[in-house]
DNA sequence: CAATGTGAAAGACTTCACAGCC
DNA sequence: GGCTGTGAAGTCTTTCACATTG
């Protein structure tokens, strides 16, 4: 998937309510369903049934079914789903209900890039910290954000309380920033830097790789090329990583 | 996952020579191989065994040792691999020896970027169209690359020669870029837009979407913050898709 | 009757463990 | 002795098909 290694279905010691134990390929693609269902809601539509929000989140719709059962009973035999009401239930199972602080570290092209994303803040996510090493950017701002020094990226975790942590930086410090953030309590990072980082097991770490995106296409692409075009179907892809 | 929805195994008539078959999941991986070897080319290792190398690109031994006999022997046993002509062999089954042309549709904050993109030149790509639908944007450069107008997609298609597509516009309108991308003969497309495209079943898609790796970070973040911490082990992740 | 929810079957992927080779 | 290459076992994921229910 976008795919998560060491892929346990993350199963829970219950505490006070239900220890549900979803699948990790079915968390990947919550939040696909989440969007399909807010376009849906958009559109003025109350109620659907599994094969139409199926086709609009792009899967077949017993995987849709059977991704449901594992958050509850939501839907209605004969009828289909709430819009309204599953959108509510799936967005908080994922956390959707919160409002997200975020950190990116490493205000390059593709750091400012994600800074202004504004598809960000309609998924309950906030830049609230811009850190970088060049100098010459600190104290500069982006959307009303000053951007700090990477030397204070503690302080500047302690000042925004940001919980997410965005790594946006060359490969090369890629590492050293991921154990500064691990020492200061981050448990969860998106890494876009071409290396693999290592960080405790209690850590999150999802990485995408736009390089290695083009060259699975590029695979693909070669193949057409070559004429080695298939024996049977292929194709239509979906996450970053995924999701996989 | 990254993950590949329609996961056929590739299976192929052959032509003149092997039709391989290589399992989608190892061609996920194949890109991270190719990165750690570069890696240890750099550093000037001549030779590498499967541990290091599955160190180096985050992966199981086996599952690395798996995943090159779909390629073929290229190890010797009782040392390990040579780093330059696993290097070879691997580029080469990923098309990573062709300069692929690539053509960005939608040149705003993450389309520049990409545009500037450094690291994708060094892994055999090359931006060779930037288009938009913006006048105000519309004969500007960016890189010594003139953009073009949406309108003049077709011809700036066959001008440029592009053979992979990736979209960054609004969700709106990426599915009508896609069609038109389709019916112009591409068949390897990257949409970074938030929307699942639908194209004939020989067009490769994949999809990047930036706020669903952060949603499946905030879902296992709240999962420790509520306290429910696993059971058994879980974290460390890859691609984006990458699902997965 | 229509559409959900779900056991059970099929399939894909990962990991183990060891035979075979250098 | 050390490390690759691979059948076989194990695990996770998807799909089928149908009993169940509004």
């Amino acid at each position: 998937m976008s795919p998560v290694e060491g892929a346990t279905p993350v199963a829970a010691a219950g505490a006070t309510a239900v220890a549900k134990g979803i699948p990790e390929a079915t968390v990947a693609r919550l939040p696909g369903y989440l969007r399909a269902l807010n376009h849906l809601s958009d559109n003025g539509v109350a109620t659907v049934s599994s094969g139409d929000l199926a086709d609009e989140a792009g899967v077949n719709p017993a995987q849709l079914r059977k991704d449901l059962s594992h958050l509850g009973s939501y839907g209605t035999r004969g009828v289909g789903y709430s819009v309204a009401y599953l959108r509510f239930q799936i967005g908080r199972e994922i956390g959707s209900a919160v409002d997200w602080p975020v950190i990116i570290i490493g205000v390059g092209n593709l750091g400012t890039a994600l800074a202004q994303n504004a598809d960000f803040g309609s998924r309950g996510f906030r830049v609230v910290a811009l850190v970088d090493t060049n100098s010459a950017l600190v104290g500069t701002e982006i959307d009303g954000l000053t951007i700090e020094h990477q030397d204070d990226l503690r302080r500047t975790l302690r000042d925004s309380g940001a919980r997410i942590a965005v790594i946006t930086t060359p490969p090369d410090s890629a590492q050293a920033v991921c154990d500064e953030l691990v020492a200061c309590g981050i448990t969860s990072i998106l890494n876009f830097a071409a290396t693999v980082l290592s960080a405790p097991h209690e850590v999150t770490v999802r990485k995408v790789d736009l390089g290695q995106e083009l060259q699975i296409l590029a695979y693909h692409e070669q193949r057409k090329l070559d004429g080695l075009w298939p024996a049977d179907d292929d194709v239509v892809a979906v996450v970053a990583g995924e999701a996989p």
